[in-house]
DNA sequence: AACTAAATGAAAAGTAATCTCATCCTTACC
DNA sequence: GGTAAGGATGAGATTACTTTTCATTTAGTT
């Protein structure tokens, strides 16, 4: 009973690649793994190859870089670009949503706004432009860091 | 009257620069006077430097970052984090608005919206965040790529 | 004009990310 | 289950952007 989550949550893992039309690999069944447990949600390739390295899995950084990339073009993962000088990935879990990010401590927040989300179309409406992406970060401190 | 102009502009371009505390140097007036003056509100560190170059102004590229880093701290310049892996900077016109980037063309339009803005500051609250600064851009086709 | 401290330019170094290529592993097929 | 073929991997080289170092120059002051 215990030991079927396992499996099973394998099993679905597997097909998420597959799904993706990409080879079921152990670096790609370990960063999906990951990404899926961690409870960071949204993680530089650095993190992910920093606690790969620490549960003992060892990924090439090249590795973890092309893998996050393919996952992005299959639709698994979404890149960030916050002001951080590096890309932040996180699981594609269906929803879309905005980010609140605490400049001294690093926090992230998410959240969805839909006033937001109609204004924006409708400026982009206005002006001829089709959407393909947005992207929306609130910086500022923290409830824990004021 | 005509030639007037060209040195009214040099004095407040000077006061620009000493009202930020900064020392009034060639390279500082020249790169000023570019960001003023060019037809491209939004421009990178290595555009900077070779319209400079065009110019007939010999002026480094390490002058260059460092310049536009300074600017931004004395809250003359405002650096922008779009999708493309390098930093993009405009002029402080004293207003706030946010952009839509053509991913064809690279064109960008600036625009405003009150209500986003509102939303923006009642999440912020709600989760107890002091906002320090925010970034939306909406990625998409523009007009003419259509 | 001379002095002092800050600014500059060229080259070196740093950082995130990508590429190359020999080797390894998955998958498709028998 | 075994095998062949092509995609995937890892180490290190490489790239693009940016910052740092340090000798020299320049701006602001006396
Ligand atoms: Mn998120
Ligand atoms: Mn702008
Ligand atoms: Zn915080
Ligand atoms: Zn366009």
């Amino acid at each position: 009973m215990m030991s079927e989550q396992g499996s099973g949550e394998q099993l679905s893992r597997r097909d998420e690649l597959k799904g993706a039309g990409l080879k079921v690999t152990l670096p790609r069944m370990k960063i999906l793994d990951l990404l899926e447990k961690s409870n960071q949600i949204h993680m530089s390739a650095e993190d992910v190859y920093r606690q790969l390295l620490e549960m003992g899995e060892d990924i090439g950084l090249a590795t973890v870089y092309r893998v996050l990339t393919q996952f992005e073009g299959a639709g698994l993962v979404k890149r960030h670009h916050f002001d951080t000088g590096h890309s932040v990935f996180e699981l594609e879990r269906g929803d879309h949503h905005d980010h609140l990010l605490c400049i001294k401590c690093g926090r992230v927040e998410e959240f969805i706004d839909e006033m937001i989300e109609k204004h924006q179309k409708s400026i982009a409406k206005q002006r001829g432009f089709t959407i393909t992406d947005h992207s929306l970060v609130i910086y500022g401190i923290c409830k824990q860091c004021r």
